[in-house]
DNA sequence: CTGTATCCCCTCCGATACTG
DNA sequence: CAGTATCGGAGGGGATACAG
């Protein structure tokens, strides 16, 4: 066996047979897919540092579609990840924020994805020598 | 976790425009994909508890097809997560391991695994509660 | 036991155009 | 400014059959 993190307090992923995540159609799937959601995972992290409307989102997070955009905040909302709040002016101004909940999340996924940026060199390091090898 | 990350040093997720994530075609996007993938992420919890064999993960996992296993065993052994030894034996003896690297994307992937297996039944409270005001 | 090969569906997601 | 509607491509992923 290895450290005490899974004798101890280990007892969710280790025991499979009754983690939702292991159930084949089961809601905690797509909170998961929403949060890890090519779009999804990014609002997020971008709204850990704060409220922002649509555009500054959109203009936050390169390349994001107003569709997907749009579709990735609905979904989070849905899953009480986040709160949109909207003032009934001209133009439209609407605010988007983290719940609390939300933000224990997008911490979770945080970390996920500063781990892989700040490990990249190592990960292309792997490639790199797996191309060494194929020569 | 939850330690100095996001105050001292959180200049990673906050600089936006120069985290690999948030450019558009971007190798650790592949790598995020694959560790978030359906089957990737169970693939990652499973390796957690030690060396697995092909058929024991497929056991474990419940509803996996050979096909997506293998392929998910695939990527991520070519991004360095994964240690595959093939015993050359009849019948043949296949065994799946994580790298110190893999163990490292594992446990994030767990905790955001676990942290919303535990919060589901906040999140459950967040629909019910959408259902009723939709009456 | 440990996979590959083939077929095919389905959903994500981008592009474009339109609305309040 | 903040979205929605529609179309269409690409690829993830399941079912089944086959192979070393």
């Amino acid at each position: 066996m290895s450290d005490l993190t899974e004798e101890r307090s280990g007892t969710l992923s280790e025991a499979m047979e009754r983690g939702h995540l292991f159930a084949e159609a089961c809601p905690s799937r797509d909170v998961l897919k929403h949060l890890t959601s090519r779009w999804g995972l990014l609002v997020m992290i971008a709204l850990l540092s704060g409220t922002h409307r649509f555009s500054e989102l959109r203009r936050k997070i390169n390349g994001v579609s107003e569709r997907m955009l749009s579709q990735s905040l609905q979904w989070l909302e849905e899953d009480g990840m986040i709160d949109r709040v909207s003032y009934p002016v001209v133009p439209p101004h609407v605010e988007y924020s983290l719940t609390p909940m939300g933000r224990e999340a997008a911490e979770k996924v945080r970390a996920l994805a500063d781990w892989i940026e700040v490990s990249m060199p190592r990960i292309d390091a792997v490639w790199a020598e797996k191309r060494r090898k194929a020569d």
